[in-house]
DNA sequence: GTAAATTAAATTGTGTGCAATTTAATTGCT
DNA sequence: AGCAATTAAATTGCACACAATTTAATTTAC
């Protein structure tokens, strides 16, 4: 018989990380809202801002994301002028996504905000450390385990 | 100047965190779908098999959920005939949910979901452990902000 | 060269999640 | 007692997130 401490919500160990995942965008709000931006369409700005140019299944694969939540993800940043969405001519059933100058001009605006949320958070650099390099091994190790 | 690897996806701390709530709400599906639940419906009945009864607002609270949120969840999770949703005679604003005999019942097809769960990740216990205290230990920190 | 198979993105449908607001009930103050 | 303030839940509106499916283009196989 299983014992029953396995059920008890405060013994559960996902529910934390999905509440912290749901804090933490919520933090993000503070400085994002200012840029008119959400958490995820920051991430995609992030990945143009490394990048440049992205096709969609690109964008996709560094955000684990698919194409259901990226194309209107990306009409919407279309709209505001920040990103432009472009078919290729060497396979038109590719999209390029590309900084348009305000797209590129916003990384100025966000330098601060990674070290800004940090100072939220109320944990040291190792525990973030630590926490980043746990949570990248199960990605990982479910990344394998996916594709085997 | 502040240096550009602050902006780099892969130094993010809270991305990771994002794709793996994500992640975990993906891994628990392939159990889920069998009670014809989601995560978050699941959730809800960790804390009513503990509870057996509890408010809206007291959902809320243990969840870190809306009204917006629980509302629509609840309902559907009425539907499934899971949970009863009754107002309070003694407060009229009060909404009472609790187990149906189904809902209760369900709690024995679940119990062995979360030993299956930890053993598709990957990693220790320790990590586990270690993984869950600095999630709470943030989750913490900004409750108490908020409510200063 | 042609048809079948595969692929990239888009669409459809459903379930969250949260801000803002509304509705109805209760509490607090005078 | 009556009204203002507060509260619990519900609603409205919008942005995700993902499974399943569709559309259009490309690749592969014959």
């Amino acid at each position: 018989m299983v014992p029953d401490h396995y059920l008890k919500l405060d013994n559960q160990f996902c529910f934390p990380i999905y509440a912290l995942s749901r804090e933490i965008t919520q933090l993000y709000r503070a400085f994002l809202d200012e840029l008119d931006i959400t958490y995820p369409q920051y991430l995609v700005l992030l990945v143009l801002w490394q990048h440049e140019r992205q096709t969609v299944n690109q964008l996709g694969e560094k955000l684990l994301l698919d194409s259901g939540t990226l194309t209107p993800l990306l009409k919407r940043l279309e709209q505001k002028h920040l990103v432009n969405r472009t078919r290729s001519r060497a396979d038109e059933r590719v999209v390029e996504i590309s900084l348009t100058p305000a797209g590129a001009k916003l990384k100025e605006k966000a330098r601060c905000i990674p070290k800004e949320m940090f100072g939220l958070l109320g944990i040291s650099l190792e525990e973030m450390e630590t926490l980043r390099n746990i949570a990248q091994k199960i990605l990982q190790h479910n990344a394998r385990e996916q594709k085997a």
